[in-house]
DNA sequence: AAATCTCGCAACCGCCGATTA
DNA sequence: ATAATCGGCGGTTGCGAGATT
């Protein structure tokens, strides 16, 4: 009575070998947040960095678990004169797209930005805007808080969540196209079978992360390394967190 | 104890691009 | 060159279990 896409289904999200079942850990659960702000609802690519969990599972737990925290984080952070606003996170419309936690990007829906690069123009972006780095409050700091309000509401908050908000630099991310996304990112999951185009993906990384070497950028591996790597210690989390302004959630 | 509601998760659906015949 | 098939993806639904009334 089964087909064999129905098949191959239960084998990719139940049955294959090492997925991991239960409860999300505060580690994967702050970089499924921070992922899909990156990269919207691309839930294959935020599974290449949670090996041992499926897309199908990321996706569930941000619908069913995520979301409502994030609305509700939203609703206390928000102060009444902000609704409305178009920077204000609305999970009730439209989800789709990068920072489909809704930090509205000059964006349609049909484009939105590449995983990787994206990611490496966030980083920028995190790297010039942390004040923690950056010891002088540049005027043209694009991830500075555009509502002093807002800044004193981040900088106050006591919820893991409020790094979201932080996500605002990411109006400086270009549009890239979506092609650009999938074959850079399938790269970094399991499910490519095809040599030829493991080969071509491997590429595109190099010369990403060669873009970043070049404009004297931290490199995007560190970054990567440390979201494929659980067992980081609390140090070396302490040290990331300081850099981009991270909750120390992990 | 029964009815109703809420929640979480596996499965389904439709679409798209790649591959194969 | 073209149609059929396969594989992958994101959005959505259906159902079982537990909680609540």
């Amino acid at each position: 009575m089964r087909c064999s896409k129905s098949c191959r289904l239960r084998w990719t999200n139940y049955l294959r070998p090492g997925i991991k079942r239960g409860n999300f850990t505060p580690h994967e659960e702050g970089m499924i947040i921070h992922l899909q702000a990156l990269l919207g609802n691309k839930w294959a690519a935020i599974a290449s960095y949670l090996p041992q969990r499926t897309d199908n599972d990321i996706k569930n737990y941000w619908n069913t678990h995520l979301k409502k925290k994030l609305r509700k984080f939203q609703s206390a952070m928000e102060p009444p004169s902000m609704a409305g606003d178009e920077k204000s996170l609305d999970f009730a419309e439209s989800e789709t797209g990068a920072g489909s936690s809704n930090l509205k990007l000059n964006q349609t829906s049909s484009s939105y930005a590449s995983s990787t690069e994206n990611i490496s123009r966030l980083l920028q972006g995190w790297m010039r805007s942390s004040p923690k780095i950056n010891n002088n409050n540049n005027s043209d700091s694009i991830g500075s808080c555009s509502a002093a309000a807002n800044c004193d509401l981040i900088s106050h908050g006591d919820d893991q969540l409020e790094s979201i908000l932080s996500f605002e630099n990411m109006k400086d991310v270009a549009l890239m196209e979506k092609s650009t996304s999938k074959a850079t990112f399938q790269d970094s999951g399991e499910k490519i079978i095809n040599p030829e185009r493991k080969q071509k993906a491997d590429n595109n990384n190099n010369n990403i992360d060669d873009n970043n070497n070049n404009n004297s950028n931290p490199p995007l591996s560190f970054l990567e390394k440390w979201l494929l790597d659980e067992s980081s210690s609390a140090a070396q989390v302490e040290e990331i967190d300081q850099m981009m302004e991270l909750p120390s959630i992990f």
